[in-house]
DNA sequence: AGGTATTATCGTAATATTGCAATATTACAA
DNA sequence: TTGTAATATTGCAATATTACGATAATACCT
């Protein structure tokens, strides 16, 4: 009991319900709103722009790059983040897909 | 300790994780897809099409009406659900204009 | 090599989610 | 009103998530 039955579902819908996950949390969407208003790469500033601590941050930004939608290079001695535009775009596109498909004949 | 600490993200911020969470489980997602599928409204098969028990089922119900993703309304004896269309567009358009904002000048 | 700044990992406590059995409620039919 | 079918609620166990202090690792600089 308790856990997920992911083996019941469809690839698909699994795939979907993961990828929400990672919007699922206020700072991920925080973070992600962040880093895709910049104009470059950001760099180590995310700890002071949200207001938690910097393991919390490292492991929310480890769930976003977990479903590919970053891409890390360092740069000097600091760890440098952007959005990676395929998966973005990947992702909205599957969003779309998702919300495109409904019948309304009823109520 | 543990718990999200909603109160230092903007408002759009929650709402969108908030949205987001009710399709981050496949079984709501499931849910969905199945109802959006139909030419009108369910009528309590929904137990037997999802492999989940019923009041498994009736939670998962629960959140995604929460958000006001369902319309419901009684027909005979039964409860029958369909999507709340207005609703479903307008959280579309959320996700769409968070998946808008993005610039990419870098890597 | 030693110091500093930044990010990652570990350990753990608090909280949330998931799932179901048991039970209650609701609406209708006979 | 009694029975039946469908849905909701309650209570609880299992698991997952969130957050942070402490600590480790990494890369640079002097």
């Amino acid at each position: 009991m308790g856990a997920t039955k992911t083996e019941i579902y469809t690839i698909p819908q699994n795939s979907l319900a993961l990828t929400a996950k990672v919007l699922a949390h206020p700072a991920r969407v925080a973070i992600l709103h962040y880093i895709s208003r910049q104009e470059g790469c950001i760099c180590n500033d995310l700890v002071n722009v949200i207001g938690l601590s910097q393991p919390t941050i490292s492991q929310h930004l480890n769930e976003i790059k977990k479903i590919g939608l970053l891409k890390g290079t360092f740069e000097g001695k600091n760890l440098c983040y952007c959005i990676n535009k395929e998966k973005w775009e990947e992702l909205q596109g599957l969003f779309n897909s998702f919300f495109n498909k409904i019948n309304q004949n009823c109520c």
